[in-house]
DNA sequence: TATTGTTATACTCTATAACTATA
DNA sequence: TATAGTTATAGAGTATAACAATA
């Protein structure tokens, strides 16, 4: 199944490299607002309602500590609002503000730029073939990000 | 071309979370050799002959201190010898030794279990058709490995 | 002067552990 | 006791800048 014959050819190899350098570019192009690619994953669930910061911690993959901080630099740019949950008064209920929607749809066009610009040799039919190998890649992984855990 | 409603399902967001997760699953297969992911493009181009260190740097893509540590974690593992260059006493060449290549071989063999697991769940026709795809972006933007700058 | 390799330093990203306030 | 959030700290990983030896 396997027939390259040096590392660097590899999926494994590939990938990795492949995530960083696209990574990389995406960062560049989010920069201007405020925003690193970590932060649209939050954006995003936030979108579908409120949650708590433990459940975004759960949701993306990530540690506690790094939601505080992401949410802090999100609250600096009046994108979300910490709002103490009533019934439990130990969580905060976060919540996108309009600001907050309007960077989301900001950073869904530059993603979109992103991936012309990445995709832009692939023809049509192989672009959405790779679009769907890592969709299914992600899901086997339990790399989910829309849904909760 | 790009038609996804959420920046978690394009590809520049999904490919840097891929990889970083293939990153991080070839990079525990390493480590009972003592190498990581980054080892690996070393001692593919050192397969090919002797190489000066900022050759390495530039061939590799990272800064000529990360290649300085890199060969200083290899020297360690008997893997590789610097060898001062007798024509410009300034530069090294790096040289493969036998453990070096026998360090080599076993990467390979990690890294095709590697992407076994990784690509278990698709056909062979849409593996290779994802490893193509990858190739392919990996070339137009500019990241190569295995030859001169 | 310019270049090769080295060291020292700093910055990003993330994780762990200790702490607080609530439950 | 246990949980939600916070802070402090530490560890990878990489980059920049200053330096030594050589050209």
């Amino acid at each position: 199944m396997a027939s390259e014959d040096s590392v660097t050819e590899t999926v494994s190899f590939l990938l990795g490299k492949l995530g960083q350098h696209a990574n990389t570019r995406f960062a560049d192009r989010l920069a201007p607002l405020g925003l690193r690619p970590r932060h649209c994953a939050v954006l995003e669930l936030l979108a579908g309602g409120p949650r708590a910061q433990l459940e975004l911690a759960r949701a993306i993959g990530v540690t506690a500590s790094v939601v505080v901080d992401m949410l802090d630099e999100l609250e600096r740019l009046d994108a979300v609002r910490r709002v103490r949950d009533a019934a439990d008064r130990r969580r905060q209920l976060i919540e996108l503000t309009a600001a907050g929607r309007d960077l989301r749809r900001r950073t869904l066009e530059l993603a979109r730029q992103n991936d012309d610009e990445l995709l832009g040799m692939l023809g049509e039919a192989e672009a959405a073939a790779l679009r769907r190998a890592l969709d299914r890649i992600a899901g086997a992984a339990g790399l989910t990000f829309g849904e909760a855990p």
